[in-house]
DNA sequence: GTGAAAGCGCTAACAG
DNA sequence: CTGTTAGCGCTTTCAC
């Protein structure tokens, strides 16, 4: 069996309620004795049961991170933040994905919660009300989707889409087509709105050419649609899309930039590695990830409410090949 | 507080150890009791409490998975596969990756261990004695490698490197380069063997190109030395390194495949998303980690020894556009 | 500063 | 088939 608190005290000459607090807490135990116990516990390998420590402090040492999909190269990175954070703060993580389907969100979340100190749902796709009614009673942080009441962790989608538009603007273009993802999404709502806005005040056409899956099919399926609509430029949901757009246009012989600039979002890893390397905009997906474990620990900490909410974090425009000076009409 | 044992015991009228066995094993409590504990159980919303079940049947209802990098789009396949079956199977998946880094995959054994029923580890990259001294005393199932003494999942990395040079010698090559993964990776070496066995039985020329990380950007850098090496076809590691290879070879104005057939391994998403997409090996990565669940259960049950291996799973090639009868010396 | 004692919520003998 | 009785390993009053 294995070594327990019982093992040590008897070992260091101590009760067990000794051991345990020079354990827990240091400073409230002689230091010449807490330097025996930790050492006895040392040599003998000890190693606390979480089972038993947690059914009385209520703790678990664990975070929950829920999300829709982890084939989809957006989360893990967003995972690897919390991780990294989370290790730092000796938390474990406990990771689950619902693949995409609100009902096993549901269930995960109902599944998760009682095992969990805190959980980080990313990409909830959950309607508001069930979404509250779900973690109520839990410590929750939001990514990239805010509501009021729950602590979240904001990115700047419009902002992102609107420095994209701009970029086009500058670069000449006047009717530009917009692919928008699923209207389901909190984000692709705000993308598609800053998106507007930005060309509403450039005076820029903005032609929504369609709603679409946010996956490389989602992309290809759109091509057509994209060239019917007679634009110089397309700015579309998010990467993946955009890729399967350019591969579908590249069937088509279609060259990009130079007939078409196209513009994704996220910059996920694969954006650099298409022909050409896409435009696109960076999504700070690990540093999402890293302030939201601080955010859990500070609601668990009592510190801060869930409602007041921080800056969103900024998204940045990553200029790459996929873009270029508006010439097809000229030449 | 929430809802314990003995609440639903009093509203009930029956003693604790009979609501307890209610939710065990109905099978040992009279049917119309149980129906009736069953009913205020729901009704009072019991949700057990995993702490104190655990601290005492040692069992934990969770699942461990260790991979090495969940940024490689290789491995949440394999935590699909895994994650499906484990939840099938009522247990909750508890995932860490070790960003590569083999003492943090030590640590993470460690921490995970004691919280979990048993642990599957993806890929591990520990040498063989340190891995055998971390998991002692857990129930272990290692995923594409394969130990004396532990419990495996292991596909036929050899049997995927062979079908490439024999469908790359079908086409007509005759000097093939390969471009081998670490020296550290067990699979990197079941394929470079793999793939020596079957050129020396079909009097191909395999030209050892070089060794490299098993990413984009080895791929990108391993260029150079596939054009030095004067082949007319390649095979790779992985994907990762094909489509870093492409990428570069495509700068350079190479065209492929009527210049230089390619083949990757494992066929992950992107390589259908390549230009022009790619001939790779497929590797079953959703089944091999169903199978390590079905394997670590068995283990649990004491139903098979860690050593009696099953058959390796198989894999398949998968011909795309990155491959071309041979023709560069003809014309 | 340290020990004794009382559980946390649950399961597992053991009787009945 | 059901209840009684002991704890699992740990933390936490409350005394000393």
């Amino acid at each position: 069996m294995a070594v327990t608190l019982a093992d040590v005290a008897r070992a260091a000459e101590v009760s067990t309620s000794t051991v345990s607090r020079a354990l827990t807490q240091p400073e409230r135990v002689d230091e010449r004795t807490r330097a025996r116990i930790l050492d006895t516990a040392r040599r003998l390998g000890y190693r606390p049961n979480r089972a038993a420590r947690s059914l009385i402090t209520g703790r678990t040492g664990n975070l929950g991170v829920i999300v829709p999909d982890l084939t989809n190269p957006f989360f893990p990175d967003v995972v690897a933040g919390i991780q990294a954070r989370a290790h730092q703060r000796a938390l474990t993580t406990l990771l689950a994905d619902t693949g995409d389907d609100p009902d096993a969100e549901r269930d995960l979340i109902a599944t998760l919660a009682p095992q969990v100190d805190g959980l980080v749902l990313c990409g909830a796709r959950l309607p508001v009300d069930d979404l509250a009614d779900a973690v109520s009673g839990s410590a929750v942080v939001l990514v990239n989707r805010s509501e009021p009441g729950l602590a979240s962790v904001a990115v700047d989608n419009a902002g992102g889409a609107r420095q994209a538009v701009e970029h086009l603007h500058a670069l000449g273009h006047r009717r530009i087509g917009l692919v928008a993802g699923p209207a389901t999404s909190h984000s692709a709502r705000e993308r598609s709105d800053g998106a507007r806005r930005a060309a509403a005040a450039l005076g820029v056409d903005l032609v929504e050419v369609g709603t679409v899956a946010p996956t490389f099919d989602g992309g290809r399926g759109v091509a057509d649609a994209v060239l019917r609509a007679d634009v110089s430029a397309v700015v579309a949901y998010n990467d993946a899309i955009t890729i399967g757009l350019l591969h579908r246009l590249h069937g088509y012989g279609v060259r990009i930039p130079a007939e078409l600039s196209v513009v994704g979002f996220d910059d996920i890893q694969i954006a650099q590695m298409a022909h050409p390397p896409l435009t696109t905009v960076r999504f700070p997906r690990r540093e999402a990830g890293r302030l939201a474990v601080d955010r859990l620990l500070d609601l668990l900490a009592g510190e801060r409410d869930p409602g007041d909410e921080p800056e969103p974090l900024p998204t940045e425009l990553v200029v790459r090949a996929s873009t270029a000076v508006h010439r097809s009409r000229t030449t």
